[in-house]
DNA sequence: ATAGGCATGTAAGCAGTTACATGATTTA
DNA sequence: TAAATCATGTAACTGCTTACATGCCTAT
């Protein structure tokens, strides 16, 4: 059980319900792990159930109430042990990488609007990854923070995530510029 | 279904057995797709049945027999269905990277030194992918090759694993030597 | 009014993981 | 002679995805 881990360090930082789980996995926790919002309701009941976290309800005005989490004594302990047991290899699974190996084959014109997208999207995540960067280590540069301040694990898998979206826009854009000049010429050559 | 379009994929370079096909998917192909071998025999199985890829018997000696699979006619039609439909978005877990989320309330040593480890495959993953880039263009500089060569989307795949292990190398590396530099901070103003 | 965000789930089905199982041949 | 490589699976279990379901409040 992985996902388990990810929720945990994912309440490290403060309390959230389920709804805000799903918005921290959609954007934040999700440059290392992805999980669909139905798996984050269904997680939380089985690591209440095991003692891992506490849930207290909120009363709120004008919206539904909500069930906050924070992670438990035992909760952490349960992270202590998980890092230090080795690491499973990287997970990654990416239909739009498989698309484009086989693109010799294919239509190349659905695969090119597809690297657009996917362009845009990370650049898009990488502003707000560099935001959230700008945002945890307040006034302090980089350096400075990284060796002084108290909470660096966010930042460090942040920067993480932060590279990954730079490369995957970076190779987007060039992949889908080689494939579109390779259209061209083909095109020319027909004429 | 998905593991099915990127077996179809690999599949397209020449005839593979199962077991060459756990050997690609766990060196090659492995920048955007992970699977485990039980499910690669699996998948080959289901792909025959559906009629997707071929079977024939290659009978050698000192080792035992092997069946070796090609993409058949409908197998191209179904993937270049596949390469029409939008892309799913990336899926990504990474245990690592939710261990350095969390270190900051951890005892930081094992995961430095899972830090240290996945640098090295990383390090040594990018030496192989380099090597196959160099075996793709030939003679041919990338420029040239990209323009002109005719079969670039396993080059360009390999070229976004590249950029994944560059990354991953750089980013176990530095945070290694931010988490080391802590610890050795913290350890002296105990003393 | 209606679309979108907040809030939380259930149920069925499919995909993926882990453990088990076998056996020959080559290399150290 | 022991370990590694080649070669292929089955079975049981767990985890994940997809579809469905509900209902209130806020902003346009």
């Amino acid at each position: 059980m992985a996902l388990r881990h990810a929720v945990l360090a994912a309440l490290l930082n403060g309390e959230y319900s389920g709804y805000q789980l799903t918005k921290i996995f959609d954007i934040g926790v999700s440059n290392f792990w992805y999980a669909a919002p139905q798996q984050l309701y269904a997680e939380l009941t089985k690591l209440e159930a095991d003692g891992l976290v506490a849930g207290r309800e909120v009363v709120q005005r004008g919206r539904p109430n909500k069930r906050v989490f924070k992670v438990t004594e035992a909760g952490l302990g349960e992270l202590a042990a998980f890092a230090a047991t080795p690491a499973k290899p990287l997970l990654i699974r990416d239909d739009l990488a498989v698309k484009v190996h086989a693109v010799d084959l294919l239509d190349p014109e659905p695969v090119i609007e597809q690297l657009h997208d996917r362009a845009r999207e990370a650049a898009a995540k990488l502003e707000v990854f560099e935001q959230i960067l700008v945002s945890l280590r307040g006034d302090q540069d980089e350096e400075a923070f990284l060796r002084d301040g108290e909470h660096v694990g966010p930042y460090l898998s942040c920067l993480a995530g932060c590279r990954l979206e730079r490369e995957t826009r970076d190779w987007c854009r060039e992949t889908a510029r080689t494939l579109s000049a390779r259209l061209a010429r083909a095109g020319k050559d027909m004429s």
